[in-house]
DNA sequence: GTCTATAGCTGGATAGAC
DNA sequence: GTCTATCCAGCTATAGAC
């Protein structure tokens, strides 16, 4: 059927396989889960034949865990520029919206989470996700460090852990979206009214401020 | 080896199978995660054979419906008086800390998180753990919405939002858990801190106060 | 209601031809 | 590198003895 063999360079009739499959795998997590996944299924999804995963990876595992490393490293440094440049809650919050609908599009977040289920009582993948994880909780909490930086909330919010609050909150409402899409949308908005909150709070004037800082610090 | 078949009332030497299933699958997907759980393993957990899960309930998936209803179900009632209690932000997040903290202890939390995860792709068990959640997040949307009422918050905060979106802070942060213990900490600490700054907001002065409604209607 | 046994299937993984 | 064929473990679900 397809000329398989061909070695002339300019062919490409598909994609190497290796990366078909990474692809495959990424796809298999999304539209069914974790629990969809198996030798088999990847291997359809992809195209390719089910025993070539064990000769590109050794295990069905171990092509999940470089499906995960792949995709996160691809797409935290698609925004590394952007977080950088912010300078403000405002600008945070924008390019939060867009990152986060950008991703949830792709499905990133799903697979995130369907990968972090996943990882209960399997080392290997925990390990996998809690690097991709890093990846991004790292970005972020390096903008909110600066961002903070002079707030009257720099007292009351830790950057490292507000990072991953977010993080798992973003994680937490995809997951929710399959039970629920009208609740998910709605938690996510809340989200970001926490998000406005942090705005407001940051920019109050001089004596709102001091009222706060006070109130912060009796606690 | 036990004497079973023995039909006293007094001996009790088990709970009754029907229940120790429940309780089984239960620990099952505490302990190993939606990817762990087969009627093998629930089975071997609940000390019971293989067979009665079929003959109790009719499929796996039926008795998974069953442990997240009865467990939810019971675990709300449990704090219904409390939650109703509440009278400020500072009572309400002492009680959060002791809620989450007891059903995290329970395994509550980590079991609904993986439930949450298996229900991707699978309609029935979606549509059960969306009535679980719904039961917890129709109680602290009810007292959230009871103390935001004449708060300067009330112009900004969701209540139905806010209560999903803490849910699923919680539900992701568990899972988070699994992958980097200390991560998932430090978001948690996060989550508090958040709700101590809507606690310090909610008790502000009466200038501070004014300040800050207008800055939030003006957006 | 509970047990044993088993049918029938899907899954991970490998051997070996090409 | 890729494919076919296959082994074997584990799974759901049912039949039937007790």
């Amino acid at each position: 059927m397809l000329d398989r063999g061909d070695h002339r360079e300019g062919v490409r009739r598909l994609a190497d396989t290796r990366q078909r499959l990474v692809d495959g795998a990424f796809e298999t997590i999304r539209r069914h889960g974790v629990a969809g996944v198996s030798a088999r299924t990847i291997a359809g999804v992809a195209g390719a034949n089910q025993a070539l995963i064990f000769y590109h990876f050794g295990s069905v595992d171990a092509l999940l865990v470089e499906a995960c490393r792949a995709t996160a490293a691809q797409r935290v440094g698609h925004y590394r520029d952007e977080l950088a440049a912010v300078t403000d809650f405002s600008a945070l919050l924008d390019l939060g919206r867009r990152l986060h609908a950008e991703e949830r599009e792709l499905g990133n977040v799903t697979v995130l989470a369907q990968l972090l289920a996943g990882a209960q009582g399997n080392p290997r993948l925990a390990e996998a996700v809690n690097a991709a994880l890093g990846l991004w909780t790292a970005e972020i909490e390096q903008v909110l460090a600066r961002l903070l930086r002079g707030s009257p909330l720099s007292d009351l919010v830790d950057p490292a852990g507000l990072a991953r609050a977010v993080s798992a909150g973003f994680v937490g409402l995809e997951l929710y979206e399959a039970a629920d899409l009208e609740g998910a949308e709605a938690g996510m908005a809340a989200l970001e009214q926490l998000g406005v909150l942090l705005e407001v709070v940051d920019e109050l004037g001089p004596l709102a401020r001091r009222a706060l800082a006070a109130r912060i610090k009796r606690r």
